[in-house]
DNA sequence: GGCTTGATCCAG
DNA sequence: TGGATCAAGCCG
């Protein structure tokens, strides 16, 4: 079942994070459906988080769409390169959000490899915040700012994860952010083959 | 380990 | 207006 608007608009996020592995990221891009299993996530604490990009509150065309409602994408290009998909979750005005680092293929393993000029199902298709984008087909100037709640980019129940199968670590990539790099705020699906660190 | 790559942000 | 910076990935 679709997760509904009341799932991502909890006030907290670190909640919402844990509460997202084992869901099912779903596509439907250029009428090619793909799905996947969340292995991992970060959490990013809207104007009081010095690794969030809406700290200190923030406001540009890029963060907007971090204040509005909670259940809307947020992508945007990182080192030029790469499309970093990311949810924006708690109510209008509170601008935070969840970073996707890790899926683990259901369905469309074809149309991933196609997308990463790949011959196998191997986790370099879909272990990185910036791969999985491109196996999954989000583009930044094409999926910036939409509902979840449609038929572009959804979330669904998926694998029930209990407490105890989750791990833990600071967030990746962050060191500029002071005390707040050491949050540990980056969440995995234990055991699982499908995380951007090995 | 070193290179890629370009939007974004803020200093001036 | 420009230059430093960056929620990374690839090759070796």
């Amino acid at each position: 079942m679709k997760l509904t608007r009341d799932f991502y608009e909890r006030p907290n996020v670190v909640e919402i994070a844990k509460d997202v592995l084992g869901k099912t990221l779903h596509t439907k891009i250029n009428g090619v459906y793909t799905a996947a299993i969340v292995t991992e996530v970060e959490a990013y604490a809207g104007r009081n988080d010095k690794a969030c990009h809406a700290n200190n509150g923030l406001r540009s065309k890029r963060t907007e769409v971090m204040y509005g409602q909670g259940g809307f994408s947020y992508v945007y290009l990182c080192y030029g390169i790469h499309h970093l998909f990311n949810i924006v979750t708690n109510k209008k005005d509170f601008a935070d959000a969840i970073l996707i680092r890790g899926v683990e293929p259901l369905i469309g393993l074809e149309a991933m490899q196609l997308r990463r000029n790949m011959t196998k199902a191997n986790p370099r298709l879909s272990s990185g915040p910036g791969i999985l984008s491109q196996a999954l087909g989000i583009r930044t100037k094409d999926h910036y700012g939409l509902d979840l709640l449609g038929d572009t980019i959804w979330l669904s129940d998926g694998r029930e994860i209990t407490n105890h199968e989750i791990g833990t670590s600071p967030r990746i990539g962050v060191d500029y952010a002071g005390e707040d790099a050491l949050k540990p705020w980056r969440f995995y699906i234990k055991d699982n083959r499908w995380l951007s660190k090995r």
